[in-house]
DNA sequence: CGAAAAATTGACCCGATTCAATTCAAGTGG
DNA sequence: CCACTTGAATTGAATCGGGTCAATTTTTCG
């Protein structure tokens, strides 16, 4: 959490305005949206605890999941361009967000060029996660993508404290397909297939990693 | 150009302090790297003229062609987050670019709300360039792919003034199946069929659309 | 003009999707 | 607390879209 909303590299004032510009928190639980594409743009997110992903629709039904967001990870920078939400963000599980008034934040950062580096550095970061996900979704197969999902996840659970090896992973096999560009199914017969070469461990949702120098060779 | 460089919106006074930022321009011959995946970040970069290409490089050689930049559009902002590039831009024809060094147009941002908000702005849609491209690559087919290709870039070239229907693409086969994460042979193959299909008219690099509402509807 | 790069087209093949049938897990209410 | 319902996950079989390999043709540019 405090990678965002206390970052290292501010001065004790720098982060007591930082802390100013966070009015409040809100609860989300499982399943609900903390905003909706078309919805106005009017804060930025900053989650506390739990986990949300964000949704794109198409006409036509069809529908990606374009990103998966763990506690400190900033929520909502897609709304600024155009004072609107291009996608729908919703709880994997009940979490809890700050809500940051992007009028205020605007604000504060011509003030403080440390906080203004700070979002500057957020936005810029989510370009090369994205980045990083059409590389995933154009040159790499079906297991090299559900491999890079996991060893991605557990590289951003261990950075917040949590083990490296093993994680809940709170989306579905619909979700998880989604978000790699494939079917559930191939989702799921990848999985099958890690834990039978003993580079897994799979029960439901719950992932062992039992080789992590295996997985990225695949 | 002046979307960028002089966007509406900001007044003769901001308009003056965002063109002395500008420093300097800087030519580009076709093929050549106005930077490189890991050079140090330093500038942003706005087109004056031509058009570029962005490129991830895998290890194991694996490429991938991750944007595609028109005059006036902004260019190195995945450095800002790491102060290094994590791609190449690469010129597609002779080209040029404004410099604007980013120590500058940092301090300039945070004396003029209005180019703050620019910046801010410029960010965000690359966000939502690069969201709108997963969901290409996540879940549209071949041919669905290269008509969106086509689509985009017949309303780009009309923003900026240019025919809709016609146009010259810069890109190669095998530039335009990376982009979309297909192969040169399906591009080729799918422009083949759009052709016979009267959607299109195509002959090498010139691309004339002759039914819109057909490429829309593919 | 001629060499080299780009584009086209065909034939074959394979990875991933689709469709379908169970199995498993998770809530819910009697 | 357990049966019941419902959504999620697994697995198999058949199909197909797009990839791969290869042979020509066309274009580009030094």
């Amino acid at each position: 959490m405090r990678h965002l909303c206390m970052p290292e590299g501010l001065s004790a004032d720098d982060t007591a305005k930082l802390e100013g510009v966070i009015c409040s928190t809100r609860p989300i639980l499982r399943g609900e949206a903390l905003f909706r594409a078309g919805d106005v743009f009017e804060s930025l997110f900053a989650i506390r605890s739990g986990s949300l992903k964000t949704v794109v629709s198409h006409e036509g039904g069809r529908e990606q999941v374009t990103g998966l967001y763990l506690s400190g990870d900033a929520l909502g920078l897609d709304g600024i361009g155009e004072n609107t939400h291009i996608c729908d963000a919703i709880a994997l599980e009940d979490s809890s967000v700050c809500l940051i008034p992007y009028a205020l934040f605007e604000r504060v950062c011509r003030e403080t060029g440390a906080i203004q580096r700070r979002l500057h550095q957020m936005m810029s970061r989510e370009i090369v996660r994205e980045t990083s996900q059409m590389m995933t979704l154009g040159t790499l197969r079906a297991d090299e993508r559900v491999a890079r999902l996991l060893l991605d996840l557990s590289a951003r659970f261990t950075r917040r404290g949590y083990a490296a090896a093993e994680f809940t992973l709170r989306l579905t096999r619909d979700e998880m397909g989604s978000y790699l560009g494939i079917t559930l199914e191939t989702v799921s017969r990848t999985l099958s297939r890690f834990q039978k070469l003993g580079l897994i461990d799979a029960r439901g949702k719950l992932i062992r990693i039992r080789d992590f120098d295996g997985l990225r060779g695949i």
